[in-house]
DNA sequence: AATGGGACCTGCGCGC
DNA sequence: TGCGCGCAGGTCCCAT
């Protein structure tokens, strides 16, 4: 499930090979995912415009166009971009003036791709907290010395902080060894400080390493992630903890599958 | 007001 | 064997 590092990387990863080109071609196979405007007006402002820049907020991917729109895609869970494809098997296909094809595709149908004049109005957006890595340590106690709720759903929502998701809440809580089920304002300085620490370490190793590929993700050129194997808790239930051997347990927090180890996190 | 659960989807893995 | 069910999770939306 992309994440912000695995969205980071394909952001990366469309810099190096997109950034400048001409979509001269938009072949919408499956519909469903374009979420704004219509289909028709999808394709006519895209077709013809020019590849500007790349941005990511969060987890969503921002290409803005020569023609001042923007083209934001969300990938949700299994939503893939790849480059160079083949133009055929995609939900949607993005021809490009180098004659190669940018494809989309979505085995669940959950993604969100838009073609908006602003970006920076669209709700969503607008609504995102800050990312960990434009934290400070004050300003995150702060943030938490009001939230009562559970840490691991509290860091997981977006209007919080913005860019973590399941897998790296768990891997996070883990090696700052707080319980995911302690609420917010439980947590004391010392651990809030290390946990944000922990957080933006381990975001910043997935970077490295390309992302996670537990489920759909695939990075741009359409290899997988390398950072899987680095996991010390996510889908590892009844292995053995890293650091203590006790068997990791999976609980349901907020209705999301939950990996911590019942010893090593208080 | 904050929290929880269902909806949106499809493919895979499991159990009978 | 083959089928049907549950599950995976990002976000929205509604109910409590």
């Amino acid at each position: 499930m992309p994440e912000l590092p695995e969205v980071e990387t394909i952001a990366r990863e469309l810099k190096k090979s997109v950034l400048g080109k001409k979509i001269t071609e938009v072949c919408v196979h499956v519909p469903v995912v374009i979420r704004q405007p219509s289909v028709e007006q999808f394709k006519k402002g895209l077709t013809g415009s020019t590849i500007k820049n790349i941005l990511r907020k969060a987890k969503v991917l921002i290409l803005e166009l020569s023609n001042g729109k923007a083209l934001t895609i969300h990938l949700k869970m299994t939503g893939q971009l790849v480059y160079p494809g083949n133009g055929k098997t995609s939900r949607v296909s993005f021809r490009l003036s180098d004659g190669k094809y940018l494809d989309f595709f979505d085995q669940r149908l959950f993604a969100d791709l838009r073609l908006l004049d602003d970006w920076r109005q669209l709700p969503f957006i607008q609504g995102l907290g800050p990312e960990p890595f434009d934290i400070t340590a004050e300003r995150f106690l702060e943030m938490l010395s009001k939230k009562k709720a559970k840490i691991k759903p509290l860091i997981m929502d977006q209007t919080f902080i913005s860019g973590v998701g399941n897998l790296y809440a768990a891997e996070a809580l883990f090696r700052a060894r707080i319980d995911p089920q302690r609420s917010g304002l439980s947590l004391s300085d010392k651990e809030a400080v290390l946990l944000l620490k922990e957080t933006q370490a381990t975001l910043r190793e997935a970077i490295v390493h390309k992302g996670s590929s537990v489920d759909n993700y695939v990075q741009l050129t359409g290899l997988p992630g390398g950072y899987a194997k680095y996991h010390k808790v996510y889908d590892r239930e009844g292995k053995p903890c890293i650091m203590c051997k006790t068997p990791i347990k999976r609980t349901v927090l907020g209705g999301r599958g939950t990996y911590f180890c019942p010893k090593c996190q208080k």
